[in-house]
DNA sequence: GTCTATAGAATGATAGAC
DNA sequence: GTCTATCATTCTATAGAC
């Protein structure tokens, strides 16, 4: 009856659950981003896990907790591209380095950002105080920083809070809208050439858009 | 035996189908908006049109049946804003029609948007035929027009393909992502002024970001 | 920690009276 | 054309052996 090696063995489960939970996670994304919280089931985020279905409800008790975790690691990325928007006096510099971050998490993360897509579609039934608090405080704090570049002639006078909208718009329409994207490429996604050109692109009408260009 | 009112009767009956097949498809529209094809239910598609389970399967025999001709109908609008890019020699004018044709839609018929927006994310199993050859046909045909600008020098040496992408993305966000919009407003829906205002910021924008203005 | 079997609830669709 | 009742299926979640 004795555990000659439980250090070593919980130490082992420890790295197991946490191989397991990450393999889960990773299904549970892209069957939520492709069917919504309602439309996704367990048996299909098992089966992408390569998983029974019990294992599922043994690492996740519920589809609800599960869709939490989720979100809640897409909300972490969100930060980070939010993050990149820091205050600086040179609108070219500030808004190129936000752009392309959000372009690069579209390219790396385009089932993040489509389960957000989702979770917004449905009247963010789970995101919806993230929304009003930390989303808004941060839009209305760079909303600011806009509106002084404009005060001080950097830019036009252009409505900051609607270009914040074009940005966000512009650079998750390549992570939403990928499978159409794809398929006016010939049905092939895009190769790094192109989304460096389709990123180059974006910063290039909106920055020329707003003034920011000589 | 007889069937005194034969004609007045079927007359009747045939507008009783009519207006309650309406109300079903705009139900049923604002459900798979919600919540995507699989997330939808029948129940609550009856129960948003009114109407007992068994009377919506009596009007559409399948939710696939039902989900078709809502996506026909979206599709039928979509050629709508399609045909008010028409070949035209000014870019100011061609594109400020068609983003203006664009922003409309989104604030008339956001739900239809929304179950496009699904569609694609779904990686489009209902509309996919749409995609390769109406949607692709009109692309190729618009990116001629949009090159023939640049070489005529009308506009900067921008790609045309993601420059529709940009148009697209913008107007089409204001209607997927209402709740988030409306949620930063502070939780009211963009008035007519703010939504005007929110039009003619995306026009100047693009239009003073591919230099066709002075 | 894994897996088979299954309970209990919800869903798409239909039968059949009115 | 309307509506109640219901069947067959699928889904979330759990029990319990290993």
């Amino acid at each position: 009856m004795s555990k000659p090696e439980k250090v070593t063995k919980t130490t082992s489960k420890a790295k197991i659950r946490q191989e397991n939970e990450k393999t889960i996670l990773k299904a549970a994304e892209s069957v939520f981003a492709e069917y919504g919280f309602r439309g996704a089931t367990t048996s299909m985020i098992a089966e992408r896990a390569n998983i029974p279905k019990a294992n599922l409800h043994y690492y996740f008790p519920t589809k609800q907790a599960l869709y939490r975790q989720v979100v809640d690691n897409i909300f972490n990325i969100w930060l980070q591209a939010a993050d990149s928007f820091d205050d600086c006096d040179d609108p070219i510099e500030a808004l190129t380095r936000y752009i392309e971050k959000k372009m690069d998490i579209s390219r790396e993360n385009p089932m993040g950002s489509k389960v957000w897509a989702n979770e917004i579609i449905r009247r963010a039934p789970v995101i919806q105080d993230y929304l009003e608090t930390t989303l808004k405080d941060w839009t209305e704090s760079r909303v600011a920083i806009i509106q002084r570049w404009i005060d001080q002639g950097k830019i036009n006078p252009v409505d900051p809070q609607y270009l914040l909208y074009m940005i966000w718009s512009t650079t998750q329409h390549y992570a939403d809208f990928n499978h159409q994207i794809e398929t006016l490429n010939g049905g092939t996604p895009l190769s790094d050439a192109q989304y460096q050109i389709a990123k180059d692109n974006a910063i290039e009408i909106i920055l020329t858009g707003i003034g920011a260009r000589k």
